[in-house]
DNA sequence: AGCGCTTTGTGCACCCGTTCACAAGCGGCG
DNA sequence: CGCCGCTTGTGAACGGGTGCACAAAGCGCT
């Protein structure tokens, strides 16, 4: 253990990565109970609804405070409200999309940006074809520009859907904006400093992942000596 | 822990999750390497191309097996072989994508399905507008027929990109023809039978994971202008 | 008011995955 | 032909995440 390491596990940095990926979960879960009117709910149908365990889903919880009611449940939309908090979802953030092809008209057009708090601040592409036309009511502007419509609109997610062989660069001119938080769709692996996050979807990725498992459940149709189909094989939700 | 009988079995059931995640980058970066002509590589080079440490890297291939040798590296066109092979991609796979909408005529394009044995035998919608229209070279058919054309194309990857509100429905239906494999890219979670393997991209969730590490480093750090690196600040890039 | 039922919050043990460090193995060079 | 340097493969320590089981804590009913 290291206690003079800064990790001061009561505040909102001492949330486990595996936590964070699921707070966003619940708090669709929890969106929709409260728009049905449910005011309380219990750890147990929580954890059902957003498919987890519920011992899982208390111990998350437990990590941004003790809300919640013992013998009664969670109220529903103070706790959305406090994960909402947790992750820096009160605040604003804008969010620019490089690359509008078919991912980029897609992510444009996608509704779940806007739900919360997430703006679509602009929309770049290479293609001098494309500068200008509009896609979700947006104007699409030219890559050139990027460094001046990072700093106009205070981008501070950079969305990288253009092809493989543009996405370092692009990722490097949004690092050098000042942009810390990259989303990457290109299927490459980017090179950032430390002091900047990627996330990557990869649609290529998944669908290997699920053929490995297709055919390992296809090989057990036959025989498999030892373990042969461990039914342990759980719904898995993995993102990133 | 498998020394003796190791070399017979391949033990394709045994590789850990979080390796099989990792191959099809391996795989990515080794097919390009490929293409230039690289006749081997060692693990430490492949690591850094990939993202990874270099022990980790050669903890997942050694999973597969002992292809390598020592003092030289991997030959690349083997290893690219024996990847291919332990993911399952010497098998061809029918994918049948369900709704198609922006986010279905993105993945409908989307090239990086065919390049790996990934073929897209359908496109599969509930408008009767969208239906007969021609995508990607595709007839969109209705999904009133979903079930014949499952059974006559041997359909064994479902992927959802319908609204919400459909997606747990045309999920059920997928699982009643016999698929097992989905990929669900509506913001919902999917309920199944634990024979079934789901996994979810969801692009609001990756959104908000990524407002939260951008609210804690602003929380955190202030204004540090400089580079200079702060306490335990490990904002580890990607992960799969 | 007190009691018992319900549900939260959490200590603990286990397991998976990561990382370190090094012995084993192979090729090339003298 | 034997030695040396390079790289793989892996045993072992470590850390984070998961699941179990239970004590603490409200609420409603009597």
């Amino acid at each position: 253990m290291s206690p003079s390491d800064g990790a001061r596990s009561g505040r909102r940095g001492g949330i486990p990565e595996a936590t964070v990926a699921r707070l966003p979960v619940y708090l669709r879960v929890l969106g929709a109970l409260a728009d049905g009117g449910v005011p309380t709910i219990s750890s147990d149908a929580l954890a059902a609804a957003a498919g987890v365990g519920s011992a899982k889903l208390r111990k998350d919880l437990s990590h941004l405070g003790s809300y919640g009611t013992r013998g009664v449940g969670y109220d529903v939309e103070y706790l959305v409200y406090q994960i909402s908090r947790a992750l820096g979802l009160t605040q604003h953030y804008c969010v620019a999309i490089i690359g509008v092809g078919n991912l980029g008209h897609a992510l444009a057009n996608y509704a779940g940006f806007a739900t919360r708090g997430f703006e679509v601040a602009a929309l770049i592409d290479a293609d001098t074809r494309l500068v200008g036309q509009r896609v979700a009511g947006m104007e699409i502007r030219h890559l050139d520009d990027l460094e001046e419509i990072v700093a106009t609109h205070g981008v501070s997610i950079g969305v990288i859907a253009t092809p493989a062989a543009a996405a370092q660069e692009v990722c490097d001119r949004l690092v050098a904006c000042g942009v810390t938080s990259v989303l990457n769709f290109a299927p490459t692996v980017l090179s950032v400093p430390d002091t900047v996050d990627v996330r990557k979807v990869d649609l290529s990725i998944e669908l290997q992942i699920l053929a490995f498992h297709e055919q390992r459940k296809a090989a057990g149709g036959g025989r498999t000596p030892g373990a042969a189909v461990p039914d342990d094989v759980r719904s898995a939700a993995v993102s990133a």
